[in-house]
DNA sequence: GTCTATATCTGGATAGAC
DNA sequence: GTCTATCCAGATATAGAC
């Protein structure tokens, strides 16, 4: 699958992403209209995480995040309670987002080296996405409280999870050789995360996901069929 | 080489690092007796480490550095003068600290399978003694004033080249089939990278970095040496 | 629902005693 | 060299007008 056809198919625009977290978090904004609502989050969404990952959530102040979203201090407040507060929503909806949608992409698919392959490309699709939210995700995981924390770790641990099964199964079919799978699946979740914290990098040699998936996907079977030692 | 003798050879206690700290940086201490600037220099860079792993350099007050590192705020100020300038002083030292013994470490050896593997293992051994020190570096980045940012991406990039040049020569000697040596020297880097950025993860998995230097060996090498495709 | 104005507190930084 | 006391800018959060 194109890159573009996969952006279509999970149609995460911005507006869906805000709406998700409108109905995640009805119960604590204090606005009821859901059109107002959506609109303002993301505004806040988007300022939120484009400030924070230029210089880190904490080091955002609400008034230059009230700036750049263009609604005011008091307006801020009618969303979420408090500055932590607001971290663990941007935290939890992106989340929940993202697992739904990697749940969604890799079931339903046969033939295990297929479900290597096609796990291995989602993941990648759904992190340039979502870019913003993975790289914000990860590099504020450790200022989440203990329970967001705790899920976050899941989180990972999860999609690490969904790598060893598959190659597990291979080695049980005969068809990859004996490895430790978890520390290959450890390995794989290294490399995709690359992609989102080192764009920097990717961009300036003009790689492209598609490139990128194509040749972990290589790296990994290189492995995964070698034939002795 | 077992990591043990690695640790011996590059003698590299925190008392060192903390003489280095000092020699670096003699024009803006303000303490004259090295003794006593070495022994606070070092109570400081590791209560600094500290906190910062845990919430952030930006979320880390100087009262809170001054109680852990058990020196008041006017004492803290004589050392540096600003909280920007610590953080440079952290950054660049560790910086110059780990350059050197990377070099040190990566010269003088022959064989390119045996510099590969090499340089593999030194790199995952240094960042196991100073693993507070890489994983702030990589976590505060993007906090660095432009110079210091700028210094920054090109060590990641001078050391991504060592792996690279490594793997350039093997295929010029028709050792190593022919690949995309700049994204393998980048995946290259992204698994040695997760090796401090994620320990909690390899620690509850009981892996030693021994057994991660070899694997990570192994798997680079069956892609190198793979046959056909 | 949104704004402006403000209360309250915490942070970085420094002056001056010892 | 080190400490305590203090300044003040800037932060979060809220009250009350519109």
């Amino acid at each position: 699958m194109k890159f573009e056809t996969f952006k279509k198919m999970v149609n995460l625009s911005k507006k869906a992403i805000s709406r998700e977290l409108f109905l995640e978090n009805r119960e604590r904004i204090k606005i009821k209209k859901e059109g107002v609502a959506v609109k303002n989050l993301e505004k806040i969404f988007e300022a939120a995480l484009k400030i924070s990952n230029k210089k880190g959530f904490s080091a955002m102040s609400l008034r230059e995040l009230s700036s750049e979203a263009g609604l005011s201090m008091g307006a801020l407040y009618t969303y979420f309670s408090s500055k932590d507060e607001l971290l663990d929503m941007l935290q939890a909806m992106g989340r929940a987002v993202a697992m739904r949608t990697l749940i969604e992409q890799i079931s339903d698919l046969t033939g295990t080296q297929e479900r290597l392959r096609h796990a291995i490309q989602a993941h990648l699709y759904l992190s340039e996405v979502m870019q913003p939210w993975f790289y914000f995700a990860y590099m504020e995981t450790k200022n989440l409280n203990r329970q967001e924390h705790k899920k976050a770790i899941e989180a990972e641990l999860f999609t690490e999870k969904v790598f060893s099964e598959i190659i597990e199964e291979g080695v049980a079919e005969g068809l990859f050789r004996s490895v430790d799978t978890a520390l290959l699946a450890a390995m794989i979740k290294a490399m995709l995360q690359d992609w989102y914290l080192k764009r920097w990098k990717y961009r300036r040699r003009s790689v492209t996901v598609e490139e990128y998936a194509t040749f972990i996907t290589g790296f990994v079977e290189a492995y995964l069929l070698a034939s002795g030692k």
